[in-house]
DNA sequence: GCGACAG
DNA sequence: ATCTTGTCGC
């Protein structure tokens, strides 16, 4: 076996040990570079399940410089240890060990997604498993563990120190222009210049380095492969059959309007963007992309609170600044772009004026306000209907989600055929196509989830057919 | 004491 | 780490 502990200790189970332990192993750290020739790096990257205690690890063996793949192992387990900041590789270190272990090849460097000697006792992950397998490693982490820096020159290659204690404990690492730094530190038998060097060689279009995102990737899909065997013998849980009757046949026009009937009864009224003005729901449009609405009420509260709630005061506000406040809603930095798009656009044509803006028309509306950078066909649709009161239909990922299960269209379907779907099958109505979307968005959320299960108590069975 | 805090 | 939702540009 090409990798064998040189190193063995048995695992403590509570964080006084744990500590006592790092401090112990710190002092068998090397920082100094002892890599020769590098020809093959790994990198190591754990997944956890949600509703149990099983995780995975994933390796992959990548030649160097060129990336290219050479091995892969997993390794599955029970984690025993919590996380705690401090002290990941308690959790983490097991069950990356054993997948480590199944390497046909011995790896010239390790590569880590979590710290090295960045770390409060200089003992992060990174070198913990550099000590225990007697390899050169490196932590290349995605976020600051301890330590202050300057945010590094805006293009791939920039870097600047990451401070901790008054030492240089690690780098901010910038692998992509414009997209956010890595923080590299040495884990063991190797210098911060050479796992700089090394990540910087290794990443190849995408912030991270391709030992470490390529481990994430094999581990999530090796995880997911692993979860599904037990209840779908194809994998991926499959959602119900349409029903004969329903098969290759003409469905009614009226089987979306007793969809709508039975969401309606059983859910009720569902109070969409009801009492805030039109200006705020366009704003709320623009920041619900990819995030859930409580947040996007938490970003809108800042802006309030920050009497910024205006086209005006958006308008003339730093990127940076209006960043900050929106930060809850997620991808905030891109959103305060396209936030700041909409409204030079909203500003420039209408004065910032909603009464003038509908009166454009809702067919000419939705065009120009699709032409606006960040604003793509959903994001259009709920600006029209839920702010502007036209009759478009909003079509979204839940959408697709329960109407495919039903099939009624797959769930690879065009946004715009399933608008369309919708559309010709229902009567023109605001209040309808506000109602339904918002009944849709209720109905994925509480029993049509990603991951199939609850089909047993769905509210469409039997109502395909009016 | 309080906040920050890899994955 | 998990779960989950859009848009754009390369
Ligand atoms: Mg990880």
């Amino acid at each position: 076996m090409p990798i064998h502990p040189i190193i063995k200790h048995t695992w403590p189970g509570n964080y006084k040990d744990a500590v006592l332990l790092q401090e112990r192993l710190r002092k068998r750290l090397v920082l100094h570079n002892e890599t020769g020739d590098v020809r093959l790096v790994a990198g190591a990257d754990v997944s956890y399940s949600r509703g149990s205690d099983t995780y995975y690890a994933g390796v992959v063996l990548l030649s160097y410089p060129s990336m290219e793949l050479v091995e892969e192992a997993w390794a599955s387990g029970k984690a025993v240890f919590p996380y705690i900041p401090g002290l990941l590789s308690f959790r983490e270190g097991p069950v990356t060990l054993a997948a480590l272990a199944k390497l046909k090849n011995k790896p010239d460097v390790l590569l880590f997604d979590g710290q090295g000697v960045a770390h409060p006792r200089g003992f992060g992950l990174a070198s913990h498993m550099g000590v225990l397998t007697g390899i050169p490693s490196l932590g290349c982490a995605k976020s600051v563990l301890v330590g202050e820096y300057d945010e590094p020159g805006s293009t791939r290659g920039s870097d600047t120190p990451l401070v901790y204690k008054g030492e240089v404990v690690g780098r901010a690492l910038r692998t992509r222009d414009g997209v956010k730094p890595v923080f590299i530190s040495a884990g063991h038998m190797l210098d911060l210049e050479t796992a700089a060097g090394i990540v910087l060689e290794c990443s190849k279009g995408f912030r991270l380095p391709e030992p470490t995102r390529r481990a994430h990737l094999l581990v999530n899909r090796v995880r997911k492969m692993e979860e599904g065997k037990g209840h779908t013998p194809g994998g991926t849980p499959s959602p119900p059959t349409p029903s004969p009757a329903r098969r290759g046949g003409l469905r009614k026009a009226g089987s979306l309007m007793s969809i709508y009937d039975a969401l309606y009864a059983h859910y009720g009224p569902q109070h969409w963007w009801p009492g805030e003005t039109p200006f705020e729901v366009m704003v709320g449009a623009i920041l619900t992309q990819n995030t859930n609405w409580g947040n996007v009420e938490k970003a809108i509260a800042n802006l309030k609170t920050a009497g910024a709630l205006s086209a005006e005061a958006i308008h003339t506000m730093p990127d940076a600044e209006l960043a900050e406040l929106i930060r809850p809603s997620g991808y905030f930095n891109i959103k305060a772009r396209r936030l700041k798009a909409f409204i030079s656009y909203f500003m420039e044509r209408y004065g910032g004026d909603v009464g003038r803006m509908k009166m454009a028309g809702c067919a000419a509306l939705r065009e120009e306000v699709l032409a606006v950078n960040g604003v793509g066909p959903e994001t259009a649709d709920s600006i029209l209907l839920y702010a502007l009161g036209c009759p478009t239909f909003v079509v979204d990922a839940y959408t697709k989600r329960i109407f495919s299960r039903h099939g009624f269209f797959p769930e690879t379907a065009d946004y715009h055929d399933v608008r369309k779907f919708f559309m010709d099958r229902l009567p023109v109505d605001v209040r309808l196509y506000n109602e339904y979307h918002a009944l849709i968005v209720k109905l994925a959320k509480d029993r049509c989830l990603k991951k199939a299960g609850m089909c047993g108590l769905c509210l469409l069975t039997g109502k395909q057919i009016s």
